[in-house]
DNA sequence: ATTGCCTTTGAAAGCGCTATCATCAACTCT
DNA sequence: AGAGTTGATGATAGCGCTTTCAAAGGCAAT
C-alpha cells in the first residue's frame, strides 16, 4: 500500500537511459523505435510497473479513446446484450466504453451527459430519443457522434436505430385480436417513455379496433418487478373479471401475471392468453413459455458501435443511413397460443 | 454537430474579462470570488456553454474524484444493489463511480484494472477476493483504499466485506436435511469463484452428514439462465429419481427448477424441495414463491463506499474495522416449506 | 567526396487546468 | 498616522504526457 507517488514516463526514461518521447514511442508506435532501446525501455516499464496516465496522455493528444454510453437501468436483463454488443465492437478497437447508469431519471441523465462530456468521450451513445433540452443541446454542441439508440424518431440529433414501440404496442394488441381476444389488458410501470409509447399504441390499436379499454389498464408508479406483475393483474381482475388477454410492458410483469394466473388456478392460455415485451432468457423457460414481443437490442448495440467507429476512422465522413428502423418481432408461444397440444401432464420421467 | 474546439477556462476568462485563475475559482470554490465577478464569470460560463475539462483538471490537482468498482456481471439481478448503493454514496460525496463489467474473466478483469488504474482512482471495489496475482499486484501497488467485496478472505488485499460462501451452502444442505431430506441435489454453472465456494459448502456438508452425492451434482460451463436450471434438473431427475430437494447456486437455476417441476407435474415442495440463493425480487413471487438464501448486497456496498469516504476524507487513517463477514440468512418460503396450508387452488375471485 | 534521403533519437512547446505565492486595496487596531 | 491584518485577484509554474521539429548518423547515388 505504497503511498510513494506512482512511476511517471520520465521516471522510465531515466531508468532505461532514453528520453522520455523514446519510452512514449515505445508504448504508442513500437516499430519508432530500434530493436534495442525498445528492450530497454519494455524492461524498465515492467521493472518499475509503469502504467501511463491516461489523463495526461489524453489531455496531450486530445485522443481520449473513451465512447459514453448511457443507459436507463442496468436492473432488467434488457441492456446487457446491449452493451455487451457495443463493448465487443468498441474495445477491440482500442476504445473504452463509459456506461453510466440514470436509473430511468431524465435528470440522472442530464447530469451524466455533463460528466461524461468532462471525460472528452470520442463519441456518445444514448437510449431513447426523449432526451430533455438540455441534454440534447449538451449533445449536439459536444461536436461528437452521438447515437441515439432503443427508439426511432423524425428528429434525431445524430444518428439513430431503434424501433417503433408504438407500432410494437399496436402489434401486440392485433396478433391478440386475431387470436379472438377482445378484452385485452394492458399492464405498466412507471413508464420510461418507450413503455409509455406502447401503452398509446396499445390504445390506439384497440380504439382503432373499436375495443373498450374500461377497466383494463393498470400501472403503478414504481420501477417494475415480477411481484408488480401480480399486483397489477389483481387489479385487473377486480375490475373486469372477465379479461382474456393480457399484453404487459415488460416480461416482468408478464412473468409476474403467469404467477398469478398459477395461483389462482386459472389456465394460461386458455383462460387469459399473456404477451410480454423484450423476451428476455426466461420467456422460453417457464411453464407455459412467455410469447413475447423481441427486440434486436444487440443488432442496435452493434449497429452504434460500427457506426462511430466508421465516423470516428474515416475521418469525420458519416455513414450512408442516418436513421434505421430494425423493427421487432412477436415470439409466439405457449402463454398465447396452446398451438398442438403438447401432453403437459408428463410424469416423472423415470 | 459544430467540430469548433470546445471552449476552455482561458476562453470564459477572456469573455468574462478575468483571469483564467478567477474562473477556476468560481467553479471550485465560489466563496473566494465577489459577488460581481462570480456573476460575470457565470454568465459566461452558460454563454460558451462551458464544461470543464476533467482530464485538465485532474490532471493539475492530482485529484480525479473516481472510484472503479469491478462487477463480474451486470446480467444477473445482482450487482444492481450493489452498484447502487456504492452510488448513492459516493456521487453525493463528489465522486465519479466508473464501472467495469468482466463478464466473469479474471483476463478481462486483470485488463479491467489496468486500464482503471490509467485514470488514477482515488479507490478501487472490486467483487471476490480471487484475483490473479498480477491484478493484486496492481491493486496493492497502487496505493489508494481497495475494498474486495461478496466473499471474505484471510488475506485481504486492503478491506474486505463479504461472506462465507461455504458456510452458506453447508447451511442451505443443513436446512434441507433438518426438513427431513437426504437425497439433497445441487445444481450449478459455469461458477465464478464464490459459486464453486456454496459447492463446496454443500458436497463438505453432505459428506458430514453422511449423504451420498453421487448422480446429485449438475453443472454446465457457460453462463446460467432460467432454462438451464431445466435442464440440469432434468438431468438430476434422469440419474436420480427419487430426488427430494434442491439447492441451487442461484435463483435462475432456482426458477428453472421450479419451472421444470411444472412441467412434470411435480409438486413442490411436497415431491421437490427448492432452495435458490441471492433472493433476488422474483422469489417472492412465484408460484410457490422460492425458498433462497439472501445475502447483503446493499450493504456491503454501502460498507465499501462509506469505508472509502472515511479513509480519503480522513486522509488516509484506515477504519477501525479491515474485514467483516456480513452472514447470510435463509429466506424460507414455500418452495421449501409447505406450511399451514394456504388455499392454493383458489378460483378466480369475482 | 558531395548531395540527398532515410532512420533513429531528442529538445522544446503546450494540452487545460490548479496550486502556490505575490500583489494590492481596504480595513482594523494601537 | 503607521503597522499589521484581511480579502480579492492575478502571475507563474507545472501536472504527465504527445506533438512538432530539429539534429545526428548512416547509406546510396551522383
Amino acid at each position: 500500500m505504497s503511498r510513494n507517488r506512482r512511476a511517471t514516463l520520465s521516471d522510465v526514461a531515466r531508468a532505461a537511459g532514453v528520453s522520455p518521447v523514446t519510452v512514449s514511442r515505445v508504448i504508442r508506435q513500437p516499430g519508432m523505435v530500434s530493436e534495442n532501446l525498445r528492450q530497454r525501455v519494455s524492461d524498465a516499464v515492467a521493472e518499475l510497473q509503469y502504467i501511463p496516465n491516461h489523463l495526461a496522455s489524453a489531455l496531450a493528444s486530445t485522443r481520449t479513446n473513451i465512447v459514453g454510453v448511457i443507459v436507463p437501468s442496468l436492473t432488467n436483463g434488457v441492456f446487457d446484450d446491449y452493451v455487451g454488443a457495443i463493448e465487443d465492437v468498441l474495445n477491440p478497437a482500442g476504445f473504452q466504453v463509459l456506461v453510466l447508469n440514470v436509473r430511468y431519471s431524465e435528470i440522472e441523465e442530464e447530469r451524466a451527459i455533463q460528466a461524461l462530456m468532462g471525460y472528452h468521450p470520442e463519441a456518445m451513445i444514448v437510449a431513447g430519443v426523449d432526451q430533455t433540452d438540455r441534454a440534447r443541446q449538451l449533445l449536439k454542441t459536444s461536436g461528437v457522434p452521438v447515437v441515439q439508440t432503443m427508439d426511432v424518431t423524425d428528429d434525431p440529433i445524430d444518428l439513430n436505430i431503434g424501433l417503433d414501440h408504438a407500432e410494437a404496442g399496436a402489434a401486440a394488441v392485433r396478433y391478440l385480436h386475431g387470436l379472438g381476444h377482445t378484452r385485452i389488458a394492458h399492464l405498466t410501470a412507471r413508464g420510461d417513455p418507450r413503455a409509455r409509447r406502447r401503452h398509446g399504441g396499445y390504445l390506439r390499436q384497440m380504439q382503432a379496433l373499436g375495443l373498450s379499454t374500461d377497466g383494463l389498464v393498470q400501472s403503478l408508479p414504481r420501477i417494475s418487478d415480477v411481484a408488480m406483475g401480480s399486483e397489477l393483474f389483481s387489479n385487473i381482475l377486480a375490475e373486469v373479471p372477465d379479461v382474456t388477454a393480457v399484453f404487459t410492458c415488460n416480461d416482468d410483469l408478464a412473468l409476474g401475471t403467469l404467477f398469478e394466473c398459477q395461483r389462482r388456478g386459472l389456465r394460461v392460455p386458455e383462460d387469459v392468453a399473456i404477451v410480454g415485451f423484450n423476451d428476455l432468457d426466461f420467456c422460453v423457460a417457464s411453464v407455459p413459455p412467455l410469447t413475447s414481443v423481441s427486440t434486436e437490442r444487440r443488432t442496435m448495440g452493434t449497429w452504434a458501435a460500427q457506426s462511430i467507429l466508421e465516423i470516428i476512422r474515416g475521418s469525420g465522413k458519416r455513414p450512408k443511413q442516418q436513421s434505421v428502423d430494425v423493427g421487432f418481432s412477436i415470439k409466439v408461444r405457449g402463454s398465447s397460443d396452446a398451438g398442438p397440444v403438447p401432453d403437459r401432464r408428463q410424469k416423472r420421467s423415470a
